[in-house]
DNA sequence: CTCCGATTGCTAGCAGTGCTAGGAACAAGA
DNA sequence: TCTTGTTCCTAGCACTGCTAGCAATCGGAG
């Protein structure tokens, strides 16, 4: 027993080992950085090895992409109970949402543009995804009147990834940032709290 | 001089073709099926004819997004000269602009995803870049109240690409969009016209 | 302690990618 | 007719994701 336990054991590690290797290699050159021969080098290993544990380089990103659910989650509800009034918190956990997308932008790009084989609106979907959009869905209900709240959810965290995606693509200039989140605050907030 | 200018229209021809060619394979079987040996072997040239007329693939997909654009701005101009007033302008604008990233995603991806040698939030961004953002500028005008209208329309803009960007993405269920849809237009119109 | 069998991880290779160097064939002007 | 310049192709490079098949290693049985 102790002996396949700590093969178990040994493989999990090597796992997180090759994640970690994913997305820092990512965050540090890109996605399109990633290839598997320099993941394989990295976590010194023969490539093969890597298909042992993923199915293919999608499996790989979508394995970062949750990590990042959970590092996601984790800011928004931070920047959500440091608030004081409703107002001020769905300010600052939109902040914090466009932050991350700007700061960690290879890991929202694993968690939002990429990888599909993920399921997302399904109760199938990772638990720390559901957090995630749980600290959004909070932020919001003050706002949602007599609207549906997940619906609304939806829109506002639409809002707020159109606007990070298009910026980040170069679309939008990135000096009005604030601006724009502001004015797509405020058109959230108007008559209610 | 007719001997080179006949060069010169044969070669924009072969320029069309090349641009036809990736925008029909793009539809047909998504950008990641267009490779420069499969567009050589479709116009009937080697591959190094394709680097003669562009720098790379990239600068081929910025030519189909051109295309693109003109084609969006006219498809959203039809959609709001039609409307009859300012309040049912703006949602068939809307309408036609998810329509179109969704009947036509390559094309849309190319336009917003991929591409970012274009330059886009200045003038020398292409003419119908310009045109399609005007349109959404002239059916959200009514609603801007004391808001800056170029500001605003990013906004807004940025909110309907993030619907249309999450739900091709399979982030959103697809079954809820005419709803999210117009939740996102209702927030738009609060306390104006 | 020895030997067998299964697991593990390697080398080597396939088919494909974007892109380019070099030369052949053709057309235009002297 | 010969030279010059352009056009376009063949062949190849370095890389990608992924896989077949073999060698070595290691755990358990006798």
């Amino acid at each position: 027993m102790s002996i396949q336990e700590r093969r178990e054991r040994e493989r999990a590690e090597r796992e997180r080992l090759i994640i970690t290797a994913a997305r820092e290699l990512a965050e540090a050159e890109g996605w399109e950085a990633v290839t598997i021969r320099r993941l394989a080098e990295r976590v010194e290993y023969s490539q093969p090895v890597l298909y042992s544990h993923f199915k293919g380089k999608d499996a790989i990103m979508a394995a970062v992409a949750v990590e990042g659910f959970a590092d996601l989650a984790a800011e928004l509800r931070a920047a959500r109970t440091a608030a004081t009034d409703p107002r001020q918190a769905l300010a600052v956990v939109s902040a914090a949402y466009t932050a991350f997308a700007e700061r960690r932008s290879a890991l929202y790009d694993a968690m939002f543009s990429h990888v599909v084989d993920l399921p997302f609106a399904t109760p199938e979907a990772p638990p720390a995804l559901h957090a995630a959009f749980g600290e959004l869905s909070e932020a919001i209900r003050p706002q949602a009147g007599d609207d549906d709240l997940g619906l609304l959810t939806e829109v506002f965290w639409s809002g707020l990834h159109g606007l990070v995606t298009l910026m980040r693509g170069g679309r939008l200039p990135r000096a009005d940032h604030d601006r724009r989140l502001a004015l797509l605050i405020s058109r959230f907030t108007r008559g209610s709290a």
